[in-house]
RNA sequence: GCACGGGUGGCAGAGCGGUCAAAUGCACUAGACUGUAAAUCUAGCGCCCUAUGGGCUACGCAGGUUCGAAUCCUGCCCCGUGCA
């Protein structure tokens, strides 16, 4: 199901090709996020034409609703995405910290966190309880209300039909404890198990997910459980501390357990400087909602860094968003065209933006999967983020 | 011509004696965004300074009342509606 092709000389990168049902992925590979079965405001001719390999999509975005029995009833999420490539789904464990702690405290699962604050001394205002059993997500707003299990997670991923589901997980934060974040993380790990037990199709891999926060026995504790029962990769998750230097750390804690034939995943993450230093450090597989949620906030990802379109400076630029580009975008329209289209609100603004966002990091990737072959990664680094941060200072 | 109603910051539009450099929305200027409750959110937005404070000029124009006026009074100039 995955094997590795190539190994950078200088580090511990390495390229790799993850087969599956509906296409093979050339890895170090970035997954782009398509939370409710779409990628927003993107078609899934625009998705291809900008080189995006795999998608994933939320399990608990997706249930909570009910949507995916709409979806089963289809023939599955290939079929209602339009979109016949390798698909991936979320457990929906993440959930647990969006709706909680990261949206009670605006957190992110990277940086500074008020720690005199304790979501655990505050869960009324949170949507996500989680209990031995599952999780229960609340939303009064809407009046929505649901319970998921590790079977239930299952069963939805089923439903949906991906190519990788991932086990239900518990993410935590900065926020918890040593104590909490070892009985989440024994929870976790039970649950991981339930959902092997449960698992009933074949076309499907089952992934999971290692936690702990940033607590190194933890971390190893957890590396070396998850990838001693047969998930078929890994992702790390969780609270990644306070620091990239932490994420770092925690990436070289659990390194020593990777199996060499298994993907990793780094979930969540992440811009191209983290992408840079984690594929060095032996990471596979990326996703996060940068370019696609920044492309509709008008940020553009460029090989001279990012920049925000609307802004006055734009406003007669007539060269194109990245000189180096070949998105459908960087063919058609100039960064004054681009910058007027979101200034009048234009809808398909955010379309080309995330057509280019999408296509510069799906070839951010190919640049690397090349650079490994030639074992030329950490000059290709080096390069790239000198450019990259030059000129975006 | 008479009678009402109204003239407020780039625009729209609150305020109707002190807490008003003036609500709110839009526009504008920046910023944030890391397993998507985000086509969202935050901040700034009269001028000047020795700048978590101080000064100056401002609510059609010109006067007046008052300790104090965008707010009250008088005249003038505009705009809308009704009646001639």
């Amino acid at each position: 199901m995955f094997s590795v092709t190539a190994k950078d000389l200088s580090s511990k990168a390495r390229a790799g090709i993850l087969q599956t049902p509906h296409g093979e992925i050339g890895t170090p590979a970035y997954i782009i996020v398509g939370t409710s079965a779409e990628v927003r405001t993107v078609t899934p001719e625009d998705l291809l034409s900008a080189g995006t390999q795999i998608v994933i999509a939320n399990a608990y975005h997706l249930a909570v609703r009910e949507e995916h029995e709409k979806i089963r009833q289809k023939g599955g999420l290939h079929i209602a995405m339009g979109w016949n490539n390798p698909l991936m789904t979320d457990s929906g464990g993440f959930q647990v910290f969006s709706l909680g702690a990261g949206r009670v405290y605006g957190a992110s699962k990277i940086g500074f966190f008020p720690t005199e604050h304790n979501p655990l001394m505050m869960p009324e205002k949170s949507m996500a309880l989680v209990g031995e059993e599952g999780i229960a997500f609340s939303d009064r707003e809407r009046g929505s209300h649901m319970v998921l299990t590790p079977e239930k997670s299952i069963r939805i991923q089923e439903a949906l039909g991906a190519d990788i589901i991932y086990a239900l997980d518990e993410c935590t934060s900065p926020f918890h404890d040593y104590e909490y974040t070892k009985a989440s993380l024994d929870r976790t790990h039970r649950w991981a198990i339930q959902c092997l037990e449960v698992k009933s199709r074949k076309d499907q891999q089952l992934w999971g997910i290692i936690q702990g926060g940033y607590f190194r026995d933890l971390r190893e504790k957890s590396a070396y459980f998850l990838t001693r029962h047969e998930f078929e990769g890994i992702g790390i998750g969780g609270a990644m501390g306070t620091s990239k230097q932490h994420m770092r750390e925690i990436i070289d804690w659990i390194y020593p357990s990777f199996p060499k034939n298994k993907p990793r995943h780094l979930l969540g993450i992440g811009n191209p400087v983290d992408i840079l230093n984690a594929v060095e450090q032996g990471i596979d597989l990326f996703d996060c909602v940068i370019p696609t949620r920044e492309a509709r906030h008008g940020s553009l990802w460029t090989t001279c860094g990012r920049i925000n379109i609307r802004n006055s400076r734009f406003k007669d630029d007539n060269s194109k968003i990245d000189e180096e580009c070949r998105c459908a975008t960087c063919q058609t329209i100039t960064r004054k065209q681009l910058r007027t289209m979101f200034c009048d609100g234009d809808l398909s603004a955010g379309r080309l933006a995330t057509i280019h966002n999408i296509s510069f990091f799906n070839d951010l990737m190919r640049k690397i999967r090349k650079a490994i072959q030639d074992s030329k990664y950490s000059e290709f680094k080096a390069g790239f983020i000198l450019r990259f941060r030059e000129a975006n200072s």
